[in-house]
DNA sequence: CTTATTGCAAAAGTTTTGCACTATA
DNA sequence: TATAGTGCAAAACTTTTGCAATAAG
């Protein structure tokens, strides 16, 4: 269980900022470690930690992942819902995974890949921009329902 | 001015999927159209659609938006901070626009750069999912901002 | 004791919905 | 005259904030 050195690596972020791991702190890492799948919006950070703290309030949630946020603890995504999704910021080794989002079924898969090295170096060249992380969602049509799709002239794309 | 054929265009998919292209949706389009910058906030969008047609009413922007969105003319883009972003489906050529936002100022460029197709074509050999779009922001530092942080010892990104 | 943190409830902000009215085929 | 579309206001939702109470150094 690696919970453990995560919880201290943050406990130490946090109080290199002035700031203390309070257990409603901890609880919400924890649910977010906890939670196999990756992105859960407030909502479910905040019933998982109901679960681990029953006292916990949503403002608390959502005040630890706005704190978690900026110590680049915890990620904020947004699927174009409403409302945004956390997760733990996922080691250098994960950094790669993307979205693929079917425009039809609305599944996301993930796909992972390193290109983006490239253009990033690109870009710090050319703009002296300096990435630390990035955002990658591809729209398309997954294969299943490209099999049931064959009716739109321009239906063979590229 | 092509605002008369993307106009035409628009008047035959809204008519294919049995809707109209009502003043009010024709409004939409041109403040989408006429705003030089390109992603504009629902609130932006219902501002500039008032000053063409003063009775507009931000709910039927909001209809307008989605209806146009679920035609594909419009994407709606998250950046964030609460509040959705529109922009007319650009074309082929402007497919590639990315953008950098800087985590510290929050300015948000935007770079081009079509190292994606290649990404996308192994995406399609690997997984059979074809890519029609796609959204991709980098997060970082901006040149000016990075000049003025020199504080922390991972500084150095990179 | 002094300050950070919390929970609750209220507030704020964006987006959606109900409904009567209007315009159009 | 049916039906799609609209404007207004209310409602719904997510997120933020004010504040008194609590916990921790």
């Amino acid at each position: 269980m690696k919970t453990n050195s995560i919880l201290r690596q943050i406990r130490e972020q946090l109080e290199a900022s002035g700031h203390r791991l309070t257990p409603q702190r901890e609880t919400v890492v924890k649910a977010l470690l906890q939670s196999g799948k990756r992105h859960l919006s407030a909502e479910n950070v905040f019933m998982e930690s109901k679960r681990l703290l029953p006292d916990i309030g949503l403002a608390t949630v959502y005040r630890s992942l706005e704190l978690l946020e900026s110590l680049n603890v915890v990620y904020k995504l947004e699927y174009g819902d409403g409302q945004s999704r956390y997760e733990l910021n996922p080691g250098s080794d994960e950094h790669y995974h993307h979205h693929l989002i079917c425009l039809e079924c609305g599944a996301i898969t993930e796909f992972n890949h390193d290109l983006l090295e490239e253009i990033e170096g690109k870009i710090r060249a050319e703009t002296q921009f300096v990435v630390t992380d990035h955002c990658l969602r591809f729209f398309g049509y997954c294969k299943k329902c490209r099999a049931s799709i064959d009716k739109s002239p321009e239906g063979s794309v590229t």
